[in-house]
DNA sequence: TTCGTGATAGAG
DNA sequence: TCTATCACGAAG
């Protein structure tokens, strides 16, 4: 089961497809990564809880960019939010939300101060300060730099479970939220 | 369950 | 300028 290099084609689709697949790939950050067990779709038309709702800045972004580069945000005056761009029929974003630890382990418990592997990189923004993730990888090309990347193996089979997404107020009952099931590194478990 | 934290955007 | 809002996390 060979790993290759997620492509910017991959980027070229749906949010929801491109969501749905990323779960089981492998994040690639630096000396850090992980298997991504965790994420959600964002639509950059229709969905009240998308950036591109209520701000002009994330819309500019949408047009400006290609489809595979880096959105990180800044949240509630803590956290550093990772999502990529997708630019198909319907534009949007996926929020990476968990990963399971995988290399450089070492390096991010030292981040996070936390000798827990589990809840190393169990949510949007423990993940970011675990790969030392912020605003100056915001528009990086996901899709050039093997360095800062996604690896992922086309024929996997994965049992994937969709439920609601978490923190939001609006939109609140589209099942976009992708998990791994059964995963223990997810921030909080599918309910079944 | 609460609360800190700061960027953004819209109203006044 | 002021204020509401927020795709969170940790403590209690």
């Amino acid at each position: 089961m060979k790993k290759e290099i997620v492509r910017r084609t991959f980027f070229w689709r749906d949010p929801l497809t491109c969501a749905r697949e990323l779960i089981g790939a492998e994040l690639i950050w630096g000396r850090c990564g992980g298997i991504i067990v965790e994420d959600e779709a964002y639509l950059a038309e229709n969905d009240e809880a998308s950036h591109t709702f209520s701000r002009p800045s994330t819309r500019a972004f949408v047009e400006r960019n290609k489809a595979g580069a880096a959105y990180v945000y800044f949240s509630y005056g803590a956290h550093w939010m990772l999502n990529v761009l997708v630019k198909g029929e319907v534009n949007g974003f996926v929020l990476i939300r968990a990963i399971e630890p995988v290399r450089g382990i070492e390096l991010m418990e030292k981040r996070r101060e936390l000798d827990d592997q589990k809840r190393l990189c169990s949510g949007p923004g423990k993940l970011t300060q675990a790969l030392d993730i912020t605003d100056r990888h915001h528009e990086m090309d996901l899709c050039a730099d093997p360095r800062h990347c996604f690896l992922r193996s086309a024929d996997a089979i994965l049992d994937v479970v969709a439920d609601a997404r978490i923190g939001i107020t609006r939109s609140v009952h589209h099942p976009w939220r992708f998990t791994l099931r059964g995963s223990q590194f997810v921030s909080v478990p599918a309910k079944l």
